[in-house]
DNA sequence: TCGGTACTGGACATGATGTCTAGTACGCAG
DNA sequence: CTGCGTACTAGACATCATGTCCAGTACCGA
């Protein structure tokens, strides 16, 4: 699996990897998934064929560390991780944001010119993301997988409307309508949306 | 793009497709999407591959049709349609029966071994199912396309989940913790659960 | 029974993948 | 600054799936 053999910290070593995701991430952006091969990357980045297979076992391998720099930068965004969280799910917001900034990027990632692996993998973020979380809110006799996926699908899915309708709506707007929509839910164990911090699910 | 040359309804071309769909429902539980090629198809349904393309441009085209026959049958299991419709999201129990029936078929449709396409398609029958129920039951300031992807999304992961579980739960069960957790959401607009029957919705 | 149409299988061109090798360039340590 | 080693390069190669095309065969329907 990980076939990386260049362990270096070396710059030139550095130099190329950030080069292949850069042009991957554009390629991705205007071409979807399917619309480009390594080749086409490798063209893009100045970066020759061989050289990509000597990092990299395939496409798919590149853009997964792409999705590591997201995991990391949506929970960077939330300041000191244990520190004063007062809603659950509170990294909706960071998505969000991000999503719509980034709308190009993302659109390609969610919609229809996406591919399997791309997507699943957003998938699974999202619904990690739930997961962690709302184990500090428990539901009762809601399994947290079964409350992350439905949380997780719906904002997925929710973001994914939002991405490819015309006029995209404000992020605050978009994460204030997914928490109404989400709220009732998780108040059903009686938690106060305003009020009590319950906060200390096993670590 | 459909290049459905055979426009007949001759008996060797019912029999032809007939096989073809068969064979791609077949593999596509046991390899997943990627698994097999147009010629394996061909071979397990003992069809020529020039056969093949004579009916359907490729892969894609072929599973089409089969999500054709699930939407029908989906909307059959409702009864008469405009008849007694009681709670909004109607559809869902026998979504979920049925997916839990053909549970190999639905995990390579829905899980880690599915493909974009059949993945996207299935997307877009839930949430198509739940827009168009969903129109019936409006809910004050969110449009239905979104509400619809919400719900629709939230229904999608949570099926998942249950299809990937060692344990899948009762096909009841399931439907139930789904309107309990979308429930609220809906009863929001005012809509009594077990009360009066909205229905009227701008056509 | 006969005409037409669907099926057959095989050839062909194309394009992407992944592997490999011998040679070149460049970073880094000494 | 100098050379050692390692990353990069170009290109060849084998493989595989796709989609198109064609001449021949089989079989449905009238």
């Amino acid at each position: 699996m990980g076939v990386k053999q260049p362990s270096t910290g070396d710059r030139r070593v550095q130099r190329t990897r950030a080069a292949l995701r850069e042009a991957l991430v554009a390629l991705l952006a205007e071409r979807g998934w399917d619309g480009f091969s390594v080749q086409d990357v490798c063209d893009r980045a100045n970066v020759g064929r061989s050289t990509f297979y000597t990092h990299f076992a395939d496409k798919e391998e590149l853009v997964s560390g792409s999705f590591e720099d997201l995991r990391r930068t949506l929970l960077a965004g939330l300041g000191a991780p244990g520190g004063e969280r007062r809603r659950p799910l509170a990294f909706t917001r960071g998505l969000i944001e991000h999503g719509l900034s980034y709308r190009r990027v993302f659109r390609a990632i969610v919609g229809r010119r996406s591919g399997h692996f791309v997507q699943g993998r957003f998938r699974a973020l999202v619904i990690g993301l739930a997961r962690d979380d709302l184990t500090g809110w428990p539901v009762r006799g809601v399994p947290v997988e079964a409350l992350a996926a439905f949380a997780g699908g719906a904002l997925l899915e929710l973001l994914t409307w939002a991405l490819e309708s015309k006029g995209p709506p404000e992020p605050e707007a978009l994460d204030a309508l997914y928490h109404r929509l989400v709220g009732p839910v998780l108040s059903e164990a009686g938690i106060a949306l305003g009020g009590t911090s319950r906060r200390s699910a096993e670590t």
